[in-house]
DNA sequence: TAACAAAACTAACGTTTGTTAGTTACATAT
DNA sequence: ATATGTAACTAACAAACGTTAGTTTTGTTA
């Protein structure tokens, strides 16, 4: 068992923690414990509390970032393109379901270089996507709705998703892929 | 100038650091330094951080609470209620933007009758807004789509309205509420 | 002016926090 | 058998936390 993987291991344990808690309700006193250890070894593999919400938000981080610069390459039509962005944040939260947690509720934590690249790149995902909604309409592919309601609507919708993906029995994720895509592109009357 | 006044101010002081921080990140130093007073100083007009945090979110739950109870009064089609409630969120939303943080992210902060209290009026609140939407399928006003799909995708984007209102430009209540109903009932293509 | 209540203050308390230092147990390689 | 490196341990630290006790300031009422 080399360092990398118990190091996995403890921001993997930290990561459901902090999905119950938040990162400042978690001490790393806590996070020993559910591993069985005193808080002190976790030094041996980390340098410290902030390297655990670093390693998860920006691994997470620049997923998500690559999964959308696919989508601008893939070269199809901006109503394929929103389809796209629907499927990965649905394939990445069935995933990282307990790591998604601290990215949406916790990234406010992160400290010097690392709250900057993340605050960044979560704008730079946002104009992306901004971009391909404002090509739809005026494509004409979407309807002529403010495009700041659009672009909310479905990421408010997509972020919040690791809430509810788990309780509600474990959906078939292609059955939730077409229902999701069906109730934001078309709308449910 | 009462203590109960007083009292709200610390509220809603505490209100914008929890919205900015989260509960456990900020102290009662914090606060009370927002304030222009000594820390202990706030122990005149509250008992503690817990009160603060359960007056926020209580109060606001019992606001969600009576809305819907007024919804399903109103005797209109399930379609009729839906477009209520969304209507109910933006109102709610916009004048209380900064209490909804801790209610989204720090209820399970809350401690015993206060929490399981909470929890109630939350399920509560799902299970009748769930009821409207399969009644709505039922009599064929929906799409028959999963109704699970349908709750939450609503529900998500109504829920983290607060994150985004004021810093896009403070939009038009009306011309919010009009567009936000369109998008989700009609979709967007 | 004296009395009173409200609301601020200073000082300190016991805990919990993240972290460091130094030490021990144990498996593997020489 | 010895040496080496990994990963656990105990003990302790300084800082920050929520909170309490007792005191002073301030403004109003009699």
């Amino acid at each position: 068992m080399n360092t990398a993987t118990r190091k996995e291991e403890i921001v993997a344990v930290a990561s459901s923690l902090f999905k119950e808690k938040g990162y400042n309700a978690v001490s790393m006193r806590d996070i020993a414990q559910e591993m069985g250890i005193k808080a002190a070894s976790l030094y041996n593999h980390i340098s410290g509390k902030q390297e655990i919400l670093s390693t998860l938000i920006l691994y997470l981080a620049r997923k998500f970032t690559s999964g959308m610069q696919a989508v601008i390459d893939s070269g199809g039509t901006p109503l394929d393109k929103i389809k796209e962005v629907i499927e990965m944040h649905i394939d990445i939260t069935v995933n990282h379901s307990e790591a998604l947690a601290a990215l949406n509720n916790d990234w406010m934590h992160l400290e010097n270089e690392d709250l900057s690249n993340f605050v960044r790149m979560r704008e730079d995902y946002e104009d992306n996507f901004r971009k391909i909604i404002k090509q739809g309409i005026e494509e004409g592919d979407l309807k002529p709705r403010h495009p700041e309601v659009i672009l909310f609507s479905i990421l408010s919708t997509l972020r919040t998703l690791y809430l509810w993906y788990q309780k509600r029995g474990k959906l078939d994720v292609n059955v939730l892929k077409k229902d999701m895509v069906a109730v934001l592109l078309e709308g449910i009357v």
